[in-house]
DNA sequence: TATTGTTATACTCTATAACTATA
DNA sequence: TATAGTTATAGAGTATAACAATA
């Protein structure tokens, strides 16, 4: 087992971190100028626009997105004070909240979007053929899941999701 | 003419941005713990330990890595307090600063290093054969040129054709 | 006891604008 | 005039620990 990374894993690790930076930086600030919304905040409506009945509770829409329940609490306050999602107590768990996004944030949602769209379409897919789509696609999903799979490794702190 | 993205780029979209968010997560951490910087910093020093002389200016460092010169200033401070970096008025160019690593900061970014390398393999590439792995980093590679290549948006202005 | 979520708090990061100085 | 960098400052993001309520 080598100590080192090869060559290759160095370039290919610098240049995924890279172009995920500047992606990153690019849509956040399409995000902002179409929307007034952090990058978090359009992720989370997002997905609440694309779940059954439009919510789901914060344990569920924290997952994959947010990395500590108070930054989501903070988040979620931070949406419903704009009038982009209410919450309300489970019906099925009483410890739970239902996030539940308006019609308002549904509307927020359809307005960045467009642009969003084009936006990623010509940084990230422009220079990509349609065989290279595929094969990042796979390759990017099976990444994700191994990831996904791995305990937290050894850190002070408690890891959501279980 | 597509006004949305296909299926396949929507998915490759956001398991790229999943993956990476996991990745950088965890990356974070584990330069935190084994070295007390943040990401960026060590960033900063893993270019400058790479350089020849192991010194850039300012704005030489910031390429890449930082999207605001005062962010970067802030940044230089801060390793500079820790004696892990020094700053020169450089001698070619009056206005510029020189940012040079110390020793310090050489043997702290050894001292992450391993660590660090070790957990990219296992989080990253792990799951990739080495066909995978060249293709991967051919593929970021023309995204990352591409998007450097991007001149940077106005976010207020619409963006134009596709 | 474990889990869900909130609160309070503190800290870091980033960005904008005004500024100095050099080219 | 344009460029390199700093300063001051303000705002946003995030994480920790203590907490209450429910399972």
């Amino acid at each position: 087992m080598a100590e080192e990374l090869e060559p290759e894993q160095l370039n290919t690790y610098f240049a995924l971190m890279e172009s995920v930076s500047l992606l990153h930086h690019a849509v956040e600030q399409q995000v902002r100028a179409a929307g007034e919304l952090s990058y978090v905040q359009f992720q989370l409506l997002a997905r609440l626009a694309d779940s059954p009945d439009r919510q789901l509770t914060m344990t569920a829409l924290a997952d994959g997105v947010v990395y500590s329940r108070s930054g989501l609490t903070h988040q979620a306050g931070l949406l419903e004070k704009a009038g982009l999602v209410t919450r309300t107590p489970s019906p099925d768990d009483q410890r739970a909240t239902l996030v539940t996004i308006t019609q308002a944030g549904v509307d927020r949602v359809r307005a960045i979007l467009p642009g969003h769209i084009a936006l990623v379409r010509d940084l990230l897919f422009a220079p990509l053929a349609a065989r290279d789509l595929r094969t990042l696609g796979d390759t990017m999903a099976r990444i994700r899941d191994h990831m996904r799979a791995q305990p937290p490794r050894s850190v002070s702190t408690r890891q959501r999701r279980g």
